[in-house]
DNA sequence: AGCACGCCGACT
DNA sequence: GTCGGCGTGCTC
């Protein structure tokens, strides 16, 4: 007698073993999907995790209800990575299972596409076509489309009829349907619906690849070198270094040696561009996995993964360490220091650099990390040599790096001199390259019109009431649309109340500056240019995103100002000034990163300016001008910012020399989560001391009327994760035995960024 | 995640 | 007297 403990996608911890009936014994797999019922009356799609003949005693075991698959849809290198992927990041397996295959193959009916084709009707003979044109005579429709059919078919002229789409048909014919139906009804044509694959299944013309420039071609020697040796190098090129062209050269490499690549971006710098220039090398070894695809067609790219044929190169975002490979030889990690590679809502809130360099190990692949402005957990690991390190600190084509001009608006608000949210030299280095007809950007890290409003006599602000956080004030576009209060966390949009609720008062201020304010301000110092805005209110959706961005780089428009999305875009060539409105917003963040964080924002949009034969211009704006980061960004000093940040970080504990573990608790009921809260850290300080901090309220306490504690737990980076896990693990149990304990959810936030 | 079981308010 | 509100607990 078999059984097979099945992961269910549902988050339970406990494994759920079922019965292998006889007809499956042979057949049966691990890694092979089956239907299993589960309660009640529900029915899931599980996947085999082991097979074993241990029968359970405590419980009547159900029978697998259906297998679904011969050949595994997970293979033993995946199960080890979700395994791997649920250990560390402290969640049940099953929510792993629910991020890494997308829902078409749980059950959630995916459907292959189908086409209509065009056939003769059986009795139609070759030789009789001429018979059925004269036929046809009189309906000059349908005997064009009976001749266009031949001609498209090959008919007569090749043994093998070339298959015709109905609507391709229709298309080059431009008849109706009726016409067609006609032909149908005659017994002239049938029609057969025939399977087609979502992705595209075009040959493209592939070009060869570029030279490498002297400055890359040593990088990529290098990059070839430290790959001896260690199994993770970073390449920290500076802005427009043309990292992406040694990426390419180090892909066709890989390929040329039998391997896989896997490629990743950041969701938002996965734009058509990238794709087309990877195409035009790659061609249809090429498959692009967004979670902006369709689900079938991510379904499509999983399976084609599966095959005898899997793409030699995936470009893809976070979720593609999930794809099945069968010998991925090289992972590419760009952007690295991008925080969007940390899932952090639903579980499993993994790291994807985290987990594509634990993937990579697998299967004895090198992984390349690149960026201009690194994460200081990848530096650190780059400085003390467990990494290899390369450095490209020369922009492609001789582009300079730009002056950074820092402005005090401190000094200048005293005295007047501010114009709004502008200082005097950002007008004028705006108004001179508008003169010449170059662009600009400006940078400012919120977005709505103001941060907030406040009543103007009693100090009143409207909050969620539902999310504990103020709201945003987004104006309206015209007369029509009335002004909204929106909340940033969970959407909530509000009416904007006419008088204050607390002190009945009419008028309201506006504080802080979004994006919209400072559109709202540039046209009046600038009414004749153009200005576009891209946050996620203008670029809500990928077409539109990139709509901004060609827009802007084919010169529509001369100003683009932003949030954080316009240090992510393609090089543009033509903007050659850049002003950051205010980067205190971003210092002031009470997180440890911040400094990090801000270093790398400003490094990043200033990146965006510079011209061929041009040096660009960024003003900087801040309250802050002796704040410590300002010097070093201005310099563009990576090893001063990483050394000064590494002390605070050792001496406060926080990564990279310690890792840090969330422990989030949530419960409907404030007072009763208050205790709970408490009882979890003081039972965490037993095994871990001092290490143990909180409970804290997190920024946002309350989120969709449950509130929320954080416990933070510093652990030495040579603290087993094992015995971490075993330890919150009967931490946890030992806290749910408590009856009041009940409705409390626990959950856990690993590496958090 | 679903869904049944179960214990308290306004209805035929 | 019941119908049904959704809070709690279980599912191999």
């Amino acid at each position: 007698m078999k059984f097979a403990d099945i992961i269910l996608p549902l988050p339970l911890n406990d494994h759920y073993t079922y019965s292998v009936p006889q007809s499956m014994e042979q057949t049966l797999q691990v890694g092979c999907r089956v239907k299993v019922s589960f309660g009640k009356n529900m029915k899931y799609i599980g996947i085999v995790e082991n097979i074993h003949s241990t029968k359970p005693d405590d419980y009547a075991v159900k029978d697998i209800f259906q297998q679904l698959d011969l050949q595994p849809v997970v293979t033993p290198n995946q199960l080890k990575f979700w395994t791997w992927i649920s250990q560390y990041y402290i969640c049940p397996l099953g929510e792993v299972y629910n991020a890494a295959l997308p829902a078409g193959l749980k059950g959630e009916d995916y459907k292959p596409k189908t086409e209509t084709r065009v056939a003769l009707a059986s009795h139609l003979e070759p030789g009789k076509e001429e018979i059925v044109s004269n036929f046809l005579k009189r309906s000059q429709k349908q005997k064009v489309l009976f001749d266009t059919y031949l001609e498209m078919a090959g008919f007569g002229r090749f043994d093998e009829l070339k298959p015709v789409a109905k609507t391709e048909l229709l298309r080059i014919t431009s008849s109706s349907s009726a016409a067609f139906n006609e032909l149908v009804k005659k017994k002239i044509f049938t029609t057969y619906e025939f399977e087609v694959g979502r992705l595209d299944n075009c040959q493209y013309e592939t070009q060869p690849l570029h030279k490498l420039s002297k400055v890359q071609q040593t990088a990529f020697d290098e990059i070839q070198t430290t790959f001896q040796t260690k199994d993770v190098t970073l390449l920290h090129g500076v802005t427009s270094s043309g990292k992406t062209e040694i990426y390419i050269h180090l892909i066709k490499e890989a390929i040329s040696q039998g391997k896989q690549v896997l490629y990743l971006l950041p969701e938002i710098a996965l734009t058509t561009q990238i794709t087309q220039r990877l195409r035009n090398i790659f061609g249809n070894e090429m498959g692009v996995y967004h979670s902006k695809f369709s689900d079938a067609e991510r379904v499509e790219v999983y399976q084609r993964q599966l095959s005898g044929n899997p793409y030699k190169l995936i470009l893809g975002v976070r979720s593609s360490v999930f794809l099945p490979f069968m010998d991925l030889g090289l992972v590419i990690i760009d952007e690295e220091h991008e925080t969007s590679y940390k899932q952090q809502d639903p579980a499993p809130r993994y790291h994807a650099r985290s987990g594509a360099i634990m993937l990579a190990k697998q299967y004895g692949a090198k992984t390349l990390l690149g960026t201009a402005t690194p994460s200081l957990e990848t530096y650190s690991m780059a400085h003390s040599g467990k990494y290899g390190y390369v450095a490209l600190t020369q922009r492609y084509k001789d582009i300079q790096l730009p002056e950074i001009e820092v402005v005090d608006i401190k000094r200048l608000k005293f005295q007047k001199r501010m114009k709004g949210v502008f200082s005097p030299v950002l007008l004028d280095a705006i108004g001179n390259a508008l003169e010449k007809g170059e662009q600009a950007i400006l940078f400012q890290n919120r977005r709505g019109y103001s941060n907030f409003i406040q009543c103007k006599t009693c100090g009143w602000v409207p909050r969620c009431e539902h999310c504990d956080v103020s709201l945003t004030y987004h104006k309206s576009k015209s007369a029509a649309v009335p002004a909204t209060l929106v909340c940033h966390y969970c959407g909530k949009v509000y009416q904007l109340p006419s008088k204050c609720p607390a002190c009945e008062e009419e008028h309201f201020i506006d504080i802080g500056v979004g994006t919209e304010k400072v559109e709202d301000q540039i046209k009046k110092h600038f009414p004749f240019a153009r200005t576009i805005r891209m946050d996620i209110d203008t670029a809500h959706t990928r077409t539109a995103y990139e709509q901004i961005i060609s827009d802007f780089s084919a010169h529509k428009y001369d100003i683009l100002i932003g949030t954080q999305m316009v240090s992510k875009g393609l090089d543009f060539d033509n903007v050659s000034v850049v002003g950051i409105l205010d980067a205190d917003t971003m210092l002031n963040i009470p997180d440890f990163r911040s400094h990090e964080r801000t270093f790398q924002v400003i490094a990043q949009v200033a990146g965006r300016a510079g011209r061929k034969n041009h040096k660009g211009k960024v003003v900087l704006q801040t309250r802050s001008v002796d704040a410590e980061v300002i010097p070093q960004v201005v310099e563009n000093d990576y090893p001063t910012m990483f050394a000064s940040q590494m002390e605070e970080r050792k001496l406060f504990k926080y990564p990279p020399f310690h890792r840090l573990i969330c422990v989030y608790l949530r419960h409907r009921d404030a007072g009763r989560l208050e205790i709970l809260a408490s009882d979890m850290a003081r039972m965490l300080r037993q095994p871990f001391g001092e290490r143990v901090l909180g409970p804290d309220r997190p920024p946002v306490s309350r989120v969709q009327s449950m509130y929320i504690r954080k416990i933070i737990i510093k652990m030495e980076k040579n603290a087993s994760p094992s015995r971490i896990r075993t330890i919150l693990r009967s931490v946890q149990q030992q806290l749910m035995q408590q009856p009041s304990a009940n409705g409390l959810q626990v959950y856990y936030d690993v590496d958090p960024m």
